[in-house]
Formats: structure tokens, C-alpha cells, sequence
DNA sequence: TGTACATCAGTGAACGCGCGTTCACTGATGTAC
DNA sequence: TGTACATCAGTGAACGCGCGTTCACTGATGTAC
């Protein structure tokens, strides 16, 4: 309730990572203004002392939204020291992760309003594709290969995950999630065969 | 500017497609009312003699986007007789599709609207991609591995295609669509290598 | 340390525009005789 | 075959609601002395 600068800054901070929620979980078009303020404890009226427009707050969130789900990906796909490939993989077709798009990545639940965005939110989903690339092709360096690899896997992903979603049938939604795991665990160590 | 009963079909057939394009290319908020019926060369007061709602139509619109869509692939795929697998692959990665979605695969450009979507969407969009499963499984027939592969395939195609049309640089973009295509290639066979 | 004052985050009413929807009307279609 | 009449696709004005934005106001914060 108070009205300290530091109030401020954190007022931003909360409105700015629910509509990064809301916009993953809802698309760039849905989240009202009036909406968002409510649920941060906030009146409609204050929101232009944080943004300019309704345009400028959810071109923030889409990005904020973006760098939040590959980071948190990332840290789960580290978990496997060994492997942070198969740590993605594994992370990344989880169902809990089909489940939770609202915190899940971006890549996914963006995509499409990123193709139809301006060039400032291109850049921001390249950027996260980039990332997720170099962690993909990881200790395997910068072998033509390596990349080939990391983009077919990274397509794989991406396209599982949106499908899996928007299926009726749920258990053709989970043989998805685990069928892929398994095809992309199996090409793990490029496209040469594995030993067993 | 007849008012017959064959016009009134041919006027709903027009607004429906005009509809199902613009779903695809603007997502299923976007595309209003007025909007539409003008492109169709009508106005606006008519609408509730075709649909009973802009919902029913979007609805509507959304499942004939699906099935235009994969219809239009599945033709391409097919003009290589020998592999509609790999024509599928090749046309599905083209750039012409990228820069098209507007009349390309709906799989893609409505993902994410038919994840949020109600069980009568998920169902049209589960019927398209069980299509393309069958279309890539193809002869190898009714093989687990089969199956897989298509799965595998699918996904590919899908988020390579979503992620090419949200990149900000041109170059990227191509080369995820070059280097997916290869990749899915190389992997035709299903995952025991190539001979070369 | 206390007091007076300026700043400004947050409030809530009001505005205005866009858009889905309704409605009275028109005139071509198509049917009844 | 022609004529009178009913139907109904299409028109365009009007309505009403939601939502982004504006604005006058409030009261806590933080600074000047």
C-alpha cells in the first residue's frame, strides 16, 4: 500500500511478470489492461505510470516471457551434468511442461504472434533460439554436424510440445511426448548410429 | 448481386474461406466481423444469415483452415510417387510455405489458438495431424518404428516452421529450414543409417 | 530532530472508439394460381 | 405463360458493451530548512 519508489519499481516488476504469464498462456491479443492491474493488487488507473500503452507493456512481457521459460529450461537441462541435452529433452516433453504453458518456454506458446510481430520481437525470440542452440549443441562445440543436430532437435521439441497440446486425445498426447523423447534420445550422439 | 439460394451458398463459401485464411494469418481473435464480409464483397448487417456468431465462424473457419491446409501438403508430398515422405518433407520446408501461412499448414499457424482452444477444435486439429502421421508412416505401414519415425518427422517439420517465420535474421531462418530438411533426410530410412 | 512543502504512485470516474449484434427495410427470387 | 404474393439475402443505421486511455484528486513519501 505504500507509494515508495521501491513500491514503484516492484509494482512494475509484478505487473510486468503476470502479463509475461498471461501472454504465454493467452496469447499477445487476451490480457486486458484493467485485468492485469487487478492481479496485482492494482487499479487500472496507475498502469500508464508504468508503461506507455498497453502495446508497450506486452512487447515487454513477450520478451521477459521468452527469456524466463528458456532459462528455466536450461537450468532443468543442466541438471544432467553429464548430458544437458538429454536433460532438455527429458525437460522440455515432460507432461508437467505440456501442462504449464503459462510458465513453460516461450518458443512454444509465442511462435506464432512472434511471426506475426515486428522486428523487435523477432530479435527477442531469436535470441532465445540462439540460446537454446549453442546449449543444445553444447561440449560438441561448433561441428557443422553439431548444429545440424541441435536445429533438427530443437524443431522436434518446439513442434512436439504445440501439438501435444493441442490434441483431443490425451493418450495420443503422452505417446507424443514419449515417442519423440525416445527418437530424439536415440540420435543423441549425432547421426551415426548408436552402439547397442 | 442475386439473392438466390445458390448465391447465398456461394456467399457463405466466400466469407468461410476468406475466414480461414485470415485465422491463419492473423490468429483466431483477430479477423472481425465487418472486415470479412467486406472482403467478400458484402456488408456487415448479412452475417447472421450465414453464422449465428462470430464464434460459430471462427470455429467453423478454424477446421477448414486445418483441412485446407494439410489437403494442400498431402498433394504436394504425393507429386513425389515414389517417397511422398521426403516430397512432404520438401515442400513442407520450402520457403514459399514459410513465407505463405496464410494458405499453408494450419498445424503451425493455429497451434497454439488450438491448445487454448475448446474439445471441438483440439478434435479438428488431432484429425489433421493423425492425417500426416498416416501420410508419413506411409508404407512402412503400421511398424512401431514406422510410427515413430512420423512422429519424430512431424514435430520437425512443425517447429522448424513455426521458429523460420518468427526469426528476426532472414540468413538464420533459411538455414533452419535447409538444415532441418537435411537432417530428415538422412533419417528417411528410419534410425538405422544410411548406406553412404 | 522536527516541521512545511513538493512530488508522485495509486485511485476511480469518465471518455471515446471499435466491434459484435440487432433491426427495420428493400428488392430480387421463386412459388401459387 | 403470365401475374400476384411471400420469402428471404443483403443493406446500413443504431445499439450496447468492453476496453484502452485520460484526468482530477488523494495521501504517503521524501526533501529542504
Amino acid at each position: 500500500m505504500g507509494h515508495s519508489q521501491a513500491d514503484k519499481a516492484a509494482s512494475r516488476e509484478r505487473v510486468l511478470r503476470i502479463a509475461a504469464r498471461k501472454v504465454r498462456a493467452e496469447g499477445v491479443t487476451r490480457p486486458g489492461v484493467a485485468e492485469l492491474m487487478k492481479e496485482a493488487g492494482l487499479t487500472h488507473g496507475g498502469f500508464y505510470k508504468h508503461f506507455t500503452s498497453r502495446d508497450d507493456l506486452i512487447s515487454q512481457a513477450s520478451a521477459v516471457a521468452l527469456a524466463e521459460g528458456s532459462a528455466k529450461m536450461e537450468r532443468a537441462a543442466r541438471k544432467n551434468e553429464q548430458d544437458p541435452r538429454a536433460g532438455l529433452v527429458d525437460a522440455y516433453l515432460a507432461r508437467q511442461h505440456r501442462d504449464s504453458p503459462a510458465t513453460g518456454c516461450a518458443l512454444v506458446t509465442l511462435g506464432a504472434d512472434a511471426g506475426r510481430g515486428d522486428q523487435h520481437f523477432k530479435e527477442a525470440y531469436e535470441k532465445q533460439v540462439r540460446a537454446y542452440l549453442d546449449l543444445i549443441a553444447g561440449l560438441e562445440g561448433d561441428t557443422e554436424e553439431a548444429r545440424a543436430e541441435a536445429m533438427l532437435t530443437l524443431s522436434a521439441l518446439v513442434g512436439a510440445t504445440l501439438m501435444s497440446r493441442a490434441l483431443a486425445d490425451p493418450g495420443l498426447s503422452d505417446e507424443l511426448l514419449e515417442t519423440v523423447t525416445g527418437q530424439l534420445e536415440r540420435h543423441a550422439s549425432g547421426p551415426l548410429p548408436p552402439a547397442d
